[in-house]
DNA sequence: ACATTAAGTGATT
DNA sequence: AATCACTTAATGT
C-alpha cells in the first residue's frame, strides 16, 4: 500500500519523469488519491461523469467501447505504467459524461487528479502541458492504428498485435485469459480464436495453457 | 465422482 | 470468418 507522501514522491520521479517539476509534483502530492484497483474491476464505466484524471503507477488498464445496439464491446487500446487516460481529458474538459469503458487487467494502482486541477496546470506547469499533450498524440496513434486494424487486416495479425500489444503493457510474457476473453476484446467468434492460437503454437510462436498464454517470441 | 467451464474440431454457410 | 454441434480436457465442489 502506498500512503506516504514521500512514497507519492518516488513514485513521480521514478514513472512520471516528465512531470518532475518540483512545484507540480508538490500540488500533486497535496491532491492526488492514491487507488488501487483489482483485476477486471471497473474504475470507469459508460455515461459516468469523469471526475478524476487517473495517472497510472503500475498494472494496466484495458480501454474499451461498447456498441450501442448489441452490446458487444470493442478494445480501443490498453494503458500502462506512466501514461494517463487521454480521453478522460476532453471528457472531463467539457463535463461529457464518458464514452468508454476503462478496466483494470491486474492489481493496478493510480494517482487520481481532481478534474479542477487540469485546467490550472496546463497553463501553470509546461511539463504538465507537455504530459498531457505527448500522452494524447500517444494514444490517438494507438486508436488510429487499431482502426486500420479492423478495416484492414486480417484476423491472425490482429490477434498477434494483440499478444504483442499485452506483453508490451505488462512487461510480462504470460497473459491470463481465455479465448473467449480475447475473441471478445477483437470481436471475433472464440473459435476462430482457439483455432488461430492453435496455429501459433504450431509455429513455436506461443504456449497454451487452460486461461494463459506464453509468448515466446 | 460429478458438474462446470475452457478448449479443440469438423461440417455448414 | 461465423455459427452449430459435438468432443475432450481441466478444474472446482
Amino acid at each position: 500500500m502506498i500512503t506516504e507522501s514521500a512514497d507519492i514522491q518516488k513514485i513521480l520521479r521514478q514513472k512520471f519523469p516528465q512531470i518532475a517539476e518540483s512545484g507540480l509534483q508538490q500540488e500533486i502530492i497535496e491532491v492526488g488519491k492514491v487507488m488501487h484497483f483489482k483485476p477486471w474491476e471497473i474504475i470507469m464505466d459508460f455515461d459516468s461523469y469523469v471526475k478524476m484524471i487517473p495517472l497510472i503507477v503500475s498494472g494496466s488498464i484495458k480501454v474499451s467501447r461498447e456498441d450501442d445496439l448489441d452490446g458487444r464491446e470493442i478494445l480501443l487500446y490498453f494503458l500502462g505504467e506512466g501514461e494517463t487516460c487521454s480521453l478522460s481529458f476532453t471528457c472531463c474538459m467539457m463535463n461529457k459524461k464518458s464514452i468508454i469503458r476503462t478496466q483494470a487487467m491486474e492489481e493496478t494502482t493510480i494517482i487520481g487528479i481532481p478534474i479542477k486541477y487540469m485546467d490550472l496546470w496546463m497553463s501553470k506547469y509546461q511539463s504538465w502541458k507537455n504530459f498531457v499533450m505527448q500522452t494524447y498524440e500517444s494514444k490517438m496513434m494507438d486508436l488510429v492504428k487499431s482502426l486500420d486494424s479492423i478495416a484492414f487486416e486480417s484476423m491472425d495479425t490482429r490477434l498477434v498485435k494483440y499478444l504483442q500489444a499485452r506483453v508490451d503493457n505488462t512487461g510480462s510474457t504470460l497473459i491470463q485469459a481465455t479465448h473467449q476473453e480475447i475473441a471478445n476484446d477483437l470481436n471475433a467468434s472464440r473459435e476462430a480464436v482457439s483455432r488461430l492460437l492453435k496455429k501459433l503454437e504450431n509455429a513455436g510462436e506461443v504456449e497454451l495453457g487452460r486461461n494463459q498464454i506464453k509468448l515466446l517470441k
